[in-house]
DNA sequence: ATTAATTAGGACAAATTAGTCCTATTTGTT
DNA sequence: AACAAATAGGACTAATTTGTCCTAATTAAT
């Protein structure tokens, strides 16, 4: 579904956004640790959020990772997926026609499209912030 | 969502279907040609659906791959998707958690099992009968 | 029997995705 | 100023997926 840096980016952001909920920046090093993830390629994926200003880094001692409090609500998993694998989980073909046309639409078309809506209605309508609180709350996990 | 084999092996097997049901046998080089796929990429997708006895194929002059005209309507799509790129698809976890389980679920669990049970059952209550009469029809189309 | 058409299958090559490593840069602390 | 802790980024490697090429085996027609 998602390339395995999307899942990263997706987790990373998460973590990031329940830190920063609670007026913590983060490093790298616990990211990686919390999510369970490789460093260096969580590296790269950070980078290109930050990049995409989807969240905020920090250099130097004492610097991280973070999302500005007044954000969290307001980023859209979306985002992060966009900003990642693109959009073409949006409206790419479900056989991998060039395009999907509704006037040209090939055999799944029509059952295919229904399940697209419901992915990207999906990713469009949650935000960092409820994730968030769920891991915090212990309802929800990001490794193990 | 499939890898570009499964899409080869759907597409395939509409096209297998299409002629199966017309009474033709069709072989991998017009195959290949009507889904628009590299030919010899087809024909190891198209080996490994005759492995798990979702089409057949017959050899030398005049062979090619065919339908039995009684199965086409039974086998569904969840079939070949399975066959190609296994299951995962429909009980992996959408962030990439080593299981996906209700009892230690990622923060996108309770949204990503609705859309992973509707494509589920869009695959298994889809059948290449049903693909292959819309494309006789003209109603949808396997390239361009 | 020979030939031509065809699938089967192994070995390989190319492209993409995933991941590592090293160095540069930034910045707070001492 | 020196140091330590951190992100940024380039170059590289590894793994996987996608795709090609060649040869063997099979089979119908001649
Ligand atoms: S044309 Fe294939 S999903 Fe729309
Ligand atoms: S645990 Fe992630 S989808 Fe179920």
């Amino acid at each position: 579904m998602f390339s395995k840096a999307c899942e990263y980016g997706l987790k990373a952001s998460i973590y990031i956004a329940m830190s920063s909920y609670d007026g913590n920046r983060v490093s790298l090093k616990e990211i990686a640790k919390e999510i369970d993830s490789p460093e260096a390629f969580t590296a790269k994926i950070l980078q290109d959020l930050v990049r995409n200003k989807i969240i905020k880094s920090v250099k130097g001692a004492y610097g991280g990772f973070e999302i500005e409090k007044g954000d969290i609500a307001t980023i859209k998993l979306s985002q992060i997926v966009k900003a990642i694998d693109g959009d073409s989980i949006y409206h790419g073909c479900g056989l991998g026609l060039h395009v999907c046309d509704e006037n040209h639409p090939c055999p799944v078309h029509d059952q295919f499209k229904g399940i697209r809506n419901q992915l990207k209605h999906m990713l469009e309508s949650t935000n960092l912030e409820q994730l968030a609180l769920d891991i915090k709350s212990g309802v929800s996990f990001l490794k193990l």
